[in-house]
DNA sequence: GCAAAAGTGTTCCAGATACACCCATGT
DNA sequence: ACATGGGTGTATCTGGAACACTTTTGC
C-alpha cells in the first residue's frame, strides 16, 4: 500500500479487441483468465495502464505482449466505465481495437495452446466482465468503417489478389459483392499498386498480385 | 491521504465541450480556472469522476453545474491521457461533448459574470492543459455529424422555422446552402412536423414554425 | 407599392448498381 | 477438352447539385 491520494482513484486499464482474418474467417484473440474474478473464462486482452506511459502506448505494449506484433493499426474505441464492472475495484478501461494482416501475426499467439487463441464471431465463448458489450461496439465499428474507408486494407498480408481482398469485405460484410464493381471502385481509390507478379494456384487463370501503397494511410472515401 | 493503493492510479476526469448557438453564432461554454495550474486561464468545464458514478454520469453532473440544464445531447468524444497532460499528477480525462438548444440554458451560465462565458469559435482565448486539442476534435466531430445525422436538431428550440434552421447549418459549415435542397433533404427525413403557428416578424411573408418529433432520435442519413 | 424573407419544381450530372461473357491455366 | 477462378464494359437508376420566380406580409 504505496500509494496515497486525498480522493478515491479508479483504475484505469486498456483492452484490446484484435481482429484479424484467418482460415477465411474474421477472427479475434482471446484470452483465458489465470486468476479470479472471470478465473477460466475468456477475456480480451488488457491491462493497466502504466504511470507514464499514454494510453495508446499502453494499448501497444499489451498487443505487442500477446502477439509479438508491433506497427499495425490501432484506434481507439470508447472508454467503458460504470462503477461496477470489475468486481474488485473500480475499474476504468480504455478500449482500443486493433487490425493485423494475416502475414503479421507472429507464433507467440499463433501456436498459443496456454490459454490464448483465435475465435471466429460465431463461435464466441462467453466473455468476462463487460467485454461482451467492447466487442460488439468494435465489430460494429469495423463493419460501419468498412464502408467510409479504406481500413480492410489492414488486414492484407504484402500482396495479395483483388479476389481475395473481396472475399475479406464479404467475409466481414457477410454479402456478396459484384466482382466488377468492386474492382473498379477499390482500383479507383489509388491505394493500390501491381506487384509485377502473378499467383499461380489451381488450374485456372494467374491472378495478378497487388500491394498497398502506402499502409499507414486509411484512406476517407464518399 | 486516505487512499492507498499498491499501484499507481491516475485521476480520472471528465471534460466536455458545451455548444450552442447563441447571437447567430456557434458558441462553447469556458470557464476561468481560479486555481493553479493555468490560474486564471480559460479552461473547458469538466472534473473529477466520483468513485461510484458512470463517466456519462459524471459528465452530465459536471454538465448541470455549470449549465443547471439536464437532458441535452450528450456523447463520449474521446480520451485523452498523454502522462504530462496535468502537471500535478497523472490525470486521464474522458472527453464529452454536449449540445444545447438556445432555449434550454439556465440563466446561471448565461447571467455568469463570474468566471464562465460563452466563446464563439473565433474568439477563443488560449486554454488550459491539452484542451484545445479536446475542443479541436469536438468541433471537427460536430461538423461531420452534421453531414451524416440530424444532430442539428439538438440546436433548436421547441418550435422555429425552416430558415432558422439552415442558419445553424451554414453557421457551423460556414457555407451557403441552397434554400430548395436544404428543404427538400430536411424534410425528407420525417423528423420535423409543422406546429401550425406561424412566426410572422418583418415585413414579409410569415414563416411555418417546426417541432422536432422525437428530439431523443438522432437520425443517421446517407 | 415596395422591400424583404418565405415558399416552391425541374433539369442535369455523377456515382452506384445490375448484369454476362471471354481468358489463361492445371489436370 | 474441361473445369476453375481471373478479368473486363455498358446501360440504367438514383440521389445530389444547380438554378429563378411567385407569395405574403409590414410599412
Amino acid at each position: 500500500m504505496n500509494y496515497s491520494y486525498d480522493y478515491p482513484h479508479p483504475a484505469v486499464t486498456t483492452d484490446i479487441v484484435i481482429f484479424t482474418i484467418r482460415q477465411d474467417e474474421l477472427k479475434l484473440l482471446l484470452i483465458k483468465r489465470a486468476l479470479p474474478p472471470f478465473e477460466g473464462q475468456w477475456a480480451l486482452p488488457g491491462g493497466f495502464v502504466h504511470i507514464d506511459e499514454s494510453l495508446e502506448a499502453g494499448a501497444r505494449r499489451e498487443l505487442e505482449e500477446e502477439t509479438g506484433v508491433r506497427d499495425v493499426y490501432l484506434e481507439q474505441l470508447y472508454t467503458f466505465g460504470k462503477p461496477d464492472r470489475d468486481p474488485r475495484e473500480r475499474v476504468i478501461t480504455v478500449a482500443y481495437y486493433a487490425l493485423i494482416a494475416s502475414d503479421q501475426i507472429e507464433l507467440r499467439a499463433a501456436s498459443d495452446a496456454e490459454g490464448v487463441s483465435w475465435f471466429g464471431m460465431d463461435e464466441l465463448p462467453a466473455l468476462a466482465f463487460d467485454h461482451a458489450d467492447i466487442l460488439k461496439m468494435a465489430h460494429e465499428r469495423l463493419v460501419a468503417k468498412l464502408d467510409y474507408s479504406t481500413i480492410a486494407l489492414q488486414f492484407m498480408p504484402a500482396a495479395f489478389t483483388l479476389s481475395e481482398l473481396q472475399q475479406v469485405y464479404e467475409l466481414i460484410l457477410r454479402e456478396p459483392i459484384d466482382k466488377r464493381n468492386f474492382r473498379k471502385k477499390i482500383l479507383s481509390l489509388k491505394q493500390l499498386e501491381e506487384t509485377g507478379e502473378d499467383k499461380r494456384e489451381g488450374p485456372h487463370r494467374p491472378a495478378k498480385l497487388y500491394r498497398v501503397i502506402d499502409r499507414s494511410r486509411i484512406e476517407f472515401i464518399k
